[in-house]
DNA sequence: TACCAGGTGGGAA
DNA sequence: TTCCCACATGGT
């Protein structure tokens, strides 16, 4: 089965996801930019579960502003406080506030290549891909641990992060949809069910696997 | 109790 | 280059 197909089947089970998820009607009302949401959750996120991030997204948005601007002023004892849930508070406390030192708002970053965001402090290539493609809608796939997993159980595929990058990015059609709503499939996917003890018993792909986990 | 979660950076080998 | 470890909270 191609990649096209995989995703396709993917789209079929769980339907659009509509990455990334941001809270619209807040940005309506305070006058703030969205993608600077995106740009804060995707720091939060290293290596945490969504949920954890929603409850600090929740804190800033209630004790503070989903804005870059906001972590320019704050205190970095403050940014902790809220951040908490998410984890390594410390760590991304710095990297918020370095970043918003650095860039005060989305439009600044409208441009910005990924070379120069690899070269922010705590921006990895994950984390500059999920902005690059889910704030500023550049064609940049993202890999995570679900991709990772998915990509070798499905098509045998291991290698480092440009490998990886570069196979669905050869593979896929140039479409921005595709890369956000497949990122997002593979992540509902890997969340629930090919999990790192896999749950195949209830999946509907166990057929098309390379790999066979289901023995 | 142990493992995992929408990673990154620094240091050792 | 690659591997290992620290960073931390919360769910299963």
């Amino acid at each position: 089965m191609s990649l096209i197909e995989l995703y396709e089947s993917l789209l079929r089970l769980y339907g659009p996801q509509g990455w990334w998820p941001v809270d619209s009607k807040y940005h309506i009302l305070k006058g703030t930019d969205p993608r600077e949401e995106i740009i804060i959750g995707a720091i939060l996120t290293q290596n945490t579960s969504w949920k954890n991030v929603e409850r600090a997204l929740n804190n800033i948005k209630e004790q503070g502003e989903l804005s870059l601007r906001f972590f320019k002023l704050a205190s970095l004892d403050f940014i902790k406080e809220l951040i908490k849930p998410a984890g390594f508070y410390n760590q991304k406390a710095h990297r918020l506030k370095e970043f918003a030192s650095i860039f005060q708002s989305a439009r600044e970053l409208e441009n910005i290549s990924r070379e120069e965001l690899l070269r922010l402090p705590g921006i990895g290539q994950e984390t500059a891909d999920c902005i690059l493609l889910y704030a500023f809608g550049k064609l940049s796939f993202v890999i995570d641990k679900y991709t990772s997993r998915f990509i070798y159980r499905y098509r045998g595929i291991k290698g480092k992060y440009s490998t990886l990058k570069d196979f669905f990015e050869r593979e896929l059609p140039k479409d921005l949809e595709v890369y956000k709503e497949f990122h997002a499939l593979i992540d509902y996917h890997g969340k629930y069910f090919c999990k790192s003890a896999p749950l195949c018993g209830a999946c509907e792909l166990k057929d098309c696997l390379k790999v066979d986990l289901c023995a």
